[in-house]
DNA sequence: CGCGAGTTTGAATCCCGTCAAGTTTAGTGG
DNA sequence: CCACTAAACTTGACGGGATTCAAACTCGCG
């Protein structure tokens, strides 16, 4: 299932470029890396689950990981898809030892792992790392409310618009992404179903936005705008 | 329009009641003290504009402030609804100079008003205030949070029920609430239009809920966690 | 080449937003 | 304390957007 490997070079360099790291001094990030723990998950294994004895909160190094919550008759819902140099469930720092979400792989991936306990004494300790739990914290609360906000003002093909924009290139008037997921992925993140996400594909064909697998090419950047 | 006020004994005890400021020793308190400057508005004030140069963020001292975002349409949604002791900004503390949201009083309200940059200077010298700042946005995130998966898992009366569950004083099979502000505003905040939150509350009728103003009835408890 | 997961498309349904009207509530001033 | 008015709320009708289910299709991989 899931294995814990040793700190290899390259993930150390990884974990040293995540924006949690890489804004702290060079004895706060050696103490990090000293409580640092990786692991590697298969493609929908679990990580932990809603409700469990919560000990670590994690940050990726490679592949994507999905957030969720269940309603009683079993239906998921995406709380965050969170990406390489992403961290999750460090709302756990400041209070609660149990995880308020589900956690699985999208893919194979590698994580580090943090316990709790031990951050949290370092935090005392070490004035950058209290610094960067709370930079982490205002970008994750940045982000959860952008997504709360456009989950209740935009339509799904506005939703999907904003998306391509917000991972354009910046300039010129037209631009070709690559997913870095599959779609389904995609759908829960905007909080839409695949089918949906789909169909929002198909509305913005005529705005000059063509699809064919995970290449997305846009034709007019600043037409996509207007939607 | 809007009054600076001096900072009364009220005031300062209901500031200091705040969970942001209880969490401090006594001297990050005096200095916290130190550094508010409290202020009033009238209903449907606006404090902010999303995009405004910022400079404070705020502490709710007395009333209910609508934190929301606009569409290109002009359509409105709620993003918080913030209550007495609540801050709102707070993110703004790690990084960016500009109000993310629009902010309305939705009644006659007193804040407290810190300015960000002496804040984090105080957040330097105080470990304490650092802390306060990590509990207060995990707190804050934790909501958000909770908040986009009843947005995606929850229908209407659900979410009306998970309300007034919350809302309940514990325990006993019945329990009477008494809404703390206006339904338009319980309705934004559960990301409904006012009709849909009328249209829940009378479709949980048949589970006990009796509606007369702002006083709510719920005859079963239990029944309203089927729901 | 063929299998299976992922994706697309269609049809039916449901939930919620909007508009319009009627009703209740709350706040004001006599 | 009551009457009056404006705001808040409720109710009905309608439409649109999204979910669900089912089936066809495509792509990647063995």
């Amino acid at each position: 299932m899931n294995k814990i490997l040793k700190l290899n070079t390259r993930d150390k360099t990884t974990l040293l470029r995540t924006p949690f790291m890489a804004s702290l001094g060079a004895s706060a990030q050696a103490r990090m890396l000293e409580i640092a723990t990786v692991m590697s998950y298969e493609a929908r294994d679990i990580l932990f689950r809603e409700g469990e004895a919560a000990d670590s909160f994690y940050c990726v190094l490679n592949g994507y990981v999905r957030l969720f919550r269940l309603n009683k008759d079993g239906r998921e819902a995406d709380i965050r898809i969170c990406g390489p140099g992403d961290t999750f469930a460090e709302c756990l720092l400041a209070m609660g030892d149990h995880y308020l979400y589900n956690s699985q792989a999208a893919e194979t991936i590698t994580v580090a792992r943090f316990e709790l306990q031990k951050v949290r004494a370092l935090a005392e300790q070490e004035k950058d790392v209290a610094k960067a739990i709370i930079q982490c914290l205002s970008n994750h609360l940045r982000n959860t409310m952008d997504c709360i906000a456009n989950d209740r003002l935009q339509t799904a093909p506005q939703r999907v618009a904003h998306y391509l924009l917000d991972n354009c290139p910046q300039e010129g008037s037209s631009a070709s992404i690559r997913l870095p997921f599959q779609k389904s992925l995609l759908a829960g993140k905007l909080g839409l179903a695949p089918e949906a996400l789909s169909r929002a594909f198909s509305s913005l064909r005529r705005a000059g936005v063509t699809v064919r697998g995970r290449i997305i090419q846009i034709s007019d950047i600043s037409a996509l705008k207007q939607i």
